[in-house]
Formats: structure tokens, C-alpha cells, sequence
DNA sequence: GGACACTATGACAACGTTGTCTCCTGCGGG
DNA sequence: CCCGCAGGAGACAACGTTGTCATAGTGTCC
């Protein structure tokens, strides 16, 4: 800057003025400021900027999973748009369902004095965040509510989308019905596996847990699974995959298979209306959790000092073909 | 980090140079100081320091198309990656295919002093990246070259990829094959379509413009493109989809046609392998572009002024079944 | 003609850090 | 007893900006 001051004949200050568009400049002074500016590539340095003003930085955090995965680069999308809308530039990073990641990435984030971080934990325990919020970081909680603290948390109906899904196969006869769900750790399994308990005692089916598999999904895990519920007498004659990537493995291990069972899955996913047979999911609107959590989280940043919100978005069964089976 | 030196009675520097794991801090000293830190949650302003260090931000920009779409989250995912293991952290944007958009996000994230720049272009003029390379901010473009000026570039061999699409087609008896690419303005839809071309001749069959079809990929333009190449009685008995967009809406729009038409795709997706018949594509290792591109920026960053580099990846064709069938 | 408003500009401090230099204290060796 | 040296700590400037205040010049009005 001081270059450019002195190339154009002025002074520093001056110069800031121009770059920001203040008035009480003259024409033909801001003319050759301009001309300074842009002979030597001059870009002003937007860190030195946020410091001296105490403003925010215009950056946002987001934490997923991992943010290669379809479902997080939907919503990682989502909270973008917003963010752009607002202005702002956004962060991300995966902390691979690990929470001492999550929080290394969190604090990080804060160091860079992000003025808000949206956050799909993988922790239980969001204690290191207290210093941080009550420092004026905002922090939204997606798809999964804060371990042991209270904040703004956008959920979906995870209960009433699996009560709904076995409610469905219910209805076209099932009585067996498998559930195959990520780890319990995570809150969105744990969730969807007592919406299946609820749906089974709603539709007058013992609930039986053997026909219950839990875990981080793998092709081979879901392999095993799918082999040990299935088969022999009192094998499922429906099967619901707690979420997008059972799903797939699920598929994969069906594809072989000489006898199908009834399928629903939790979580649309692309192509799902085109495999045979099309996939009924209990679908919902990553992008509108997204968009409501990036939109919470910029009326905090915007001051908003109310109490901390839960907001839960619904889901709904899209039927294609594969819950529509009979046993 | 004058209310921590207070706290503490001791001077900021000292503070310093506790948080910095300098030596020569008596014991004694270093823990009052971590207590007053603890206890008034105090966390060091990275951007001041980086103003006051001169150093590196530890940030680097991603741009691509969308970070939504399946393909540019993998190549963000791996990008990440790379950066984790740097220490740096990752600013993404998408520039919507508007190379206005593509500059807009270049330029601010100059101005935010990121330490280096990966970019899938989205325009043909890059002239206004010269000042900040020359500046110091190195830049490598993905999956499309540069426009007008000489950088790194990483891009797949969509040449050869399109060629070996065809040969393909045509070992399996097609001699009336479609090719439904994406608007020529993007560099590998243009590339593509020459290997398209380049296949024919090689393989014997006259290149018949009336066969191809270029344009952004909607469900409408694919549909119609469909309707239009494999009806009558010189109809297509074989079509190549230029890429995973394109390949997605028609194979929605071949679903409930009576003819299907012999396929190859290029760009793998997720679920190829599950569909009727199972869609054979011309893969590449979306991952290993992200990583090439990262290490090579990386390289830069740490200093490597060597002439600019152009890296072109390998792809190779998959047979699943869509493109073994007969005309 | 002096008080006043207004325009255009600059000097300087401050944002939160850290690098450099300096200072103080205690200790061992001559 | 004095000197030098090392460990521990602080004062101060500087990074690149911008907010505040001051200043000089030019009309304008009574």
C-alpha cells in the first residue's frame, strides 16, 4: 500500500480511501491512485483489514463427516449459496466421525476468528466449546445434536421417518423386518434404530433383536449381515438400511442374491429410481438443512441473541418399487 | 492477550512466548500464564500473527464447478487431504461454471493471502491470475488447462479416454454411434467430442455430425437429444455420454425406452455397477487428480520454481455390460 | 475582512501478534 | 572482588490496514 502511495504521489491513507471507495477524493487523485494500484498488482491485504476494523472476517467453518460423501457436499452446497448471499467464504474440513478431529478443526477454526461454524459433530462431549460461544463464535449443530451442552441444533425427523418406513412395510405384509444402521455412537443411528423399535411396536410386530445389525458400514459388514438375517427359516422378509451408505452396500450385496427381500432405505440417493427394482427411501432435504442451518447461524452472527433453537425438518417416504413388495 | 499478561502479572510477551513453546520461560511462569489463558479462554488471533510474521496463512483456495457435485467433492476430499497433512486448512468455492464468479472467488481469496490456488477454470481468460502468480500466489489449474496463459495444469486423457469409448463400441459391431457431450465451452466436452471424432476415424466409420449432441445437460436437452438420435431408421444402436451429468439424465431417459442403445460413459459414478444392464464407463482416479494437483501446489508453496508442468493422468475403460451388447 | 463551512489530504495511533534488543539477576571462575 | 555469562523477562517496533483528528486551501456569507 505504502508502494502504491508513493508511486501515485499520495499518502498512504489516501490510498485506503480509494480502495474503499470513501469519499472526499478527488476524481483526478483517485484516477491516479488507480493507476498505481493496478500497475503494481496492488490487492489489499483483507487479514490486515479484519484486524485493524475488529470486524468479522467474512468466513464461516463448516465440519462434516467428509465432505467427499454425496450427503455432506449436498449440504456443504447448501450453506455455501448462503454464505455467498451473506457475503461470506467458507472453511471446511472432515473430521472423519473422529471427535478429536472435530474439535482440532473447531478450534482452528476459531483462531482464524471465523464469525460463526456450523458443525455435523462427531463427538459427545462440545464442553471446549463453551469459552468459544461465550466469546461470541456462534456454533449450529447439523443433523446431530450437541453432546452435553445446550445450542442451536437442526435435526431431521429421524424418529418419525423410520416409525414411517416400517409403518410401510407393515402395510404391504412384512412381519420380519431387518434394520441394518450405522454405528450407535452416531445420534442419527441411534435415533432411527429406536424409530424402528417405536414403528414395530406401533404396527403390533414383536420386536426382535436379532434382526438388528449396528455398526460402521462396510461392504463386508453389511455382506455378513445381510447373510445372517436373510437366511433360514425365520429369516426377514424386509429390510431397512439406516442410511445412505448401508444402503449402497446393501445393494451390492443384494445384487446376487437369488431371493429379495423388501427394501426402504434412509436417505434418498441418486439413480435410486432407476435400479431395479427403484429404491424406496424416506427421503429428505439436505439442502434445506443446509439452508436453515447456515440461515441460523447468520442471525446469530447478525446479533440475534435468543434462546437456542431446535429446529427438526421433516422426512417422507418416497415409494418406488422396492418397499412394495410382498414377503 | 494483555488480560492473560495481566492475569498472570506478567508482560504479553511473555504470553507470547508461552504459546509459542519458546524456551527460556521459567517453569513457574508457564503455568500461571496457562491458567489465566485457560481461564479466560483465550485464543491467539491467527491473523494477527500471520500479519506480524509475514508468514504463510496456512490456507489454500479450491474452486470448482460445484462442491455439491459428486465429482468435485471427491477432488475436494482428496485436496483436503493433501492440505491436512501440510497443516493448511481448505477455502472452497464454486464458481457455477460463470467465469465471472471463477475470478471473483480467485481474487478475493488473493486478498485473504491464501498460500496457493487450485482451480478447475470455468473461463478461457486468465490473464488476471499474472499479477498475483508474479506476486507469489501459486496457482494449478484441474481437469482443464488454462486459458491464456502458461501454469500447471492436471487433466485426464480425455482424448484417449473417448477414443478407447469408441473402439470399444465398434469391436462390439456399432457403426452408428451418438455422442451426447457438454457445451463445447468446457474444455474436456471439446476434447472429448475430439476423441470422439479421433475414434471414428480410426476406427473406420465416417464421423456423421448429425449423431452428436453438445449442450449444458438438462433432462429435457438430454431427453430430446435421445429422441432425436435413436429413433428413425439410421438410428444410433450405440451412445457415448461425455460425461456423469450427461450419463445420469439419460440413463433416466433410456429407462422406459423400448430400444436401448449400446453405452459408455465417461466418468465413473456411484451405483454403475447396480444397474440394468451395468452401466461401462471410462473411469479415472478423481482422487489421484485432487492429489496430484495438491502435491503439486504443495511444491510450489514450499518453493519449487521449475517451468510450469503439465500432468496428464491415465484413464481406463470398465466393461460392465452396457457397452457389450450388439447393435 | 473575518467567521464559517466544506473539500481534499495527511499524521498518527491502534488492531493482536512476534522479532529484536535490552535489562536484570544470580552464579562461577579468575 | 570483579568480570563475564546465561537464564529469564520486558520495552518497543513492526506487520498492513483504517478510524480519528488535524490541517491547508477555497469559497461564501454577513
Amino acid at each position: 500500500m505504502s508502494d502504491v502511495a508513493r508511486l501515485a504521489g499520495v499518502s498512504i491513507k489516501t490510498v485506503s480511501r480509494v480502495v474503499n471507495d470513501e469519499p472526499a477524493v478527488h476524481p483526478d487523485t483517485a484516477e491516479r491512485v488507480m493507476a498505481a494500484i493496478e500497475q503494481l498488482g496492488f490487492r489489499r491485504n483483507l487479514g490486515a483489514r479484519n484486524l485493524r476494523r475488529g470486524s468479522t472476517t467474512g468466513t464461516i467453518g463448516l465440519i462434516v463427516e467428509d465432505v467427499g460423501n454425496p450427503f455432506y457436499s449436498e449440504l456443504n452446497r447448501a450453506v455455501e449459496r448462503i454464505a455467498t448471499s451473506f457475503g461470506r467464504q467458507v472453511l471446511t474440513g472432515s473430521s472423519e466421525e473422529n471427535s478429536d478431529r472435530e474439535r482440532e478443526l473447531v478450534l482452528e477454526f476459531c483462531a482464524r476468528r471465523v464469525d460463526g461454524i456450523l458443525v455435523v459433530p462427531a463427538g459427545l462431549q462440545h464442553g471446549y466449546l463453551v469459552p468459544e460461544m461465550r466469546a461470541g463464535t456462534p456454533v449450529v449443530f447439523i443433523d446431530r445434536p450437541a453432546g452435553d451442552i445446550v445450542a442451536d441444533t437442526v435435526l431431521v425427523d429421524n424418529l418419525g421417518g423410520t416409525i414411517e418406513a416400517v409403518t410401510h412395510l407393515a402395510q404391504h405384509g412384512h412381519r420380519r423386518i431387518a434394520f441394518l444402521g450405522d454405528s450407535p455412537d452416531i445420534f442419527t443411528a441411534a435415533e432411527r434404530l429406536r424409530g424402528f423399535r417405536e414403528g414395530c411396536v406401533r404396527n403390533g410386530i414383536s420386536y426382535d433383536e436379532s434382526l438388528v445389525s449396528m455398526g460402521t458400514p462396510t461392504p463386508d459388514s453389511v455382506g455378513d449381515a445381510v447373510k445372517r438375517l436373510l437366511d433360514g427359516p425365520d429369516a426377514a422378509t424386509a429390510v431397512i438400511a439406516g442410511n445412505n451408505r448401508v444402503a449402497v452396500h446393501l445393494l451390492r450385496a443384494l445384487a446376487h442374491a437369488e431371493r429379495r427381500p423388501a427394501m426402504v432405505g434412509f436417505d434418498d440417493f441418486e439413480l435410486a429410481d432407476l435400479l431395479n427394482p427403484p429404491v424406496t427411501v424416506v427421503a429428505h432435504d439436505v439442502s434445506a438443512l443446509g439452508h436453515a442451518a447456515a440461515e441460523l447461524l447468520f442471525a446469530r452472527v447478525q446479533g440475534d441473541q435468543s434462546p437456542p433453537r431446535k429446529v427438526v425438518l421433516p422426512v417422507h417416504l418416497v415409494a418406488r418399487g422396492s418397499g412394495e413388495v410382498a414377503p
